[in-house]
DNA sequence: ATGTGTTCCTGTCCGC
DNA sequence: TGCGGACAGGAACACA
């Protein structure tokens, strides 16, 4: 799925269209993603205004003139596509609903929100917005990776003591919110830390660099769009373009890019995921 | 409590 | 071209 930056660069696009905007039709398409869709979903959307587009970790919430809010994930493959726009304004036409379209937004200003995922691992759920934080799928979720509580006391203080390699614990979304496979992987290779090394043995000064790390791989990413993969688009159907700036990701068996570094990348599998890393310049 | 493996679903790519 | 298997930006869940 989109991590941290994908979704961010979503919300980014999908603010000048929906916020501050009615919607005036909500087609839903089927009954669930993940998870069946809360009673009365259309009904609920249906002429409330977005009053404030959110992100929480790889979550976009919109805040409505109900008190509702919606609360929106895109799983591995979700997509948000904005259509009926030209030119910087709205004419009325879109395109007819393509496969894995489950559910469409009509704003009065006539841009339509498409939401589209084929391996629906996505999901929308409703909630009183004065109860969101608390809402189970959000509550138990750690400090934005580039806000003030999340910092180099905290980290080490949550990685004393883990057996799991430090791959594993950083995509823990209850240690830390966003990242994902991706991110991780080039996260430790700029650190030079081994994605098997055990959370809790790594030397505190070592485990610290990965806060300023972390902070600049997600802002960069943010900055280019996110990366573009195999279903990551923008909401205006670009692509990000930081995959272009992958060291590890997906490098099997090219040259690893530390200066002075002769390795290659390799792939190993993690708890079911891949880890891309160089085993000479990650230690 | 932590750590790991399985599962949900569809699409794509690669080797035979 | 077809077919089977591996794999894919996630994360809840079941179980050691």
């Amino acid at each position: 799925m989109p991590e941290l930056p994908e979704v961010e660069t979503v919300r980014r696009g999908l603010e000048p269209v929906m916020s501050g905007h009615v919607i005036v039709n909500a087609d839903i398409r089927r009954p669930d993603l993940r998870w069946p869709f809360p009673e009365h979903m259309a009904g609920r959307l249906t002429d409330k205004r977005v009053e404030r587009l959110r992100r929480r970790s790889k979550y976009i919430l919109a805040d409505l003139s109900s008190g509702d809010t919606l609360i929106i994930h895109l799983g591995m493959s979700g997509r948000m596509l904005i259509s009926g726009q030209m030119l910087g304004q709205f004419h009325h036409e879109h395109p007819a609903p393509e496969k894995h379209d489950h559910v469409v937004l009509d704003m009065e200003n006539g841009a339509r929100v498409t939401f589209n995922d084929a391996r629906r691992f996505g999901a929308m759920d409703l909630i009183a917005t004065d109860q969101a934080d608390a809402h189970w799928l959000l509550s138990g979720i750690g400090p934005e990776p580039l806000g003030n509580a999340f910092d180099e006391d905290y980290l080490l203080a949550r990685l004393k003591g883990r057996n799991a390699p430090i791959k594993t614990a950083l995509l823990d979304q209850r240690l830390v919110a966003g990242l994902g496979n991706i991110y991780v992987c080039e996260v430790l290779h700029r650190a030079g830390i081994s994605p098997k090394r055990k959370a809790g043995e790594i030397a505190a000064v070592r485990v610290r660099s990965l806060v300023p790390i972390i902070r600049q791989v997600l802002s960069e990413a943010i900055e280019a769009g996110g990366s573009s993969l195999r279903d990551h688009r923008q909401t205006s159907g670009e692509l990000g373009y930081f995959q272009h700036t992958f060291r590890a990701y997906d490098r099997e068996g090219k040259p690893c890019q530390t200066t002075g570094c002769t390795g290659q990348i390799r792939r190993i599998v993690q708890s079911g995921r891949s880890s891309f890393y160089c085993a000479q310049c990650q230690r």
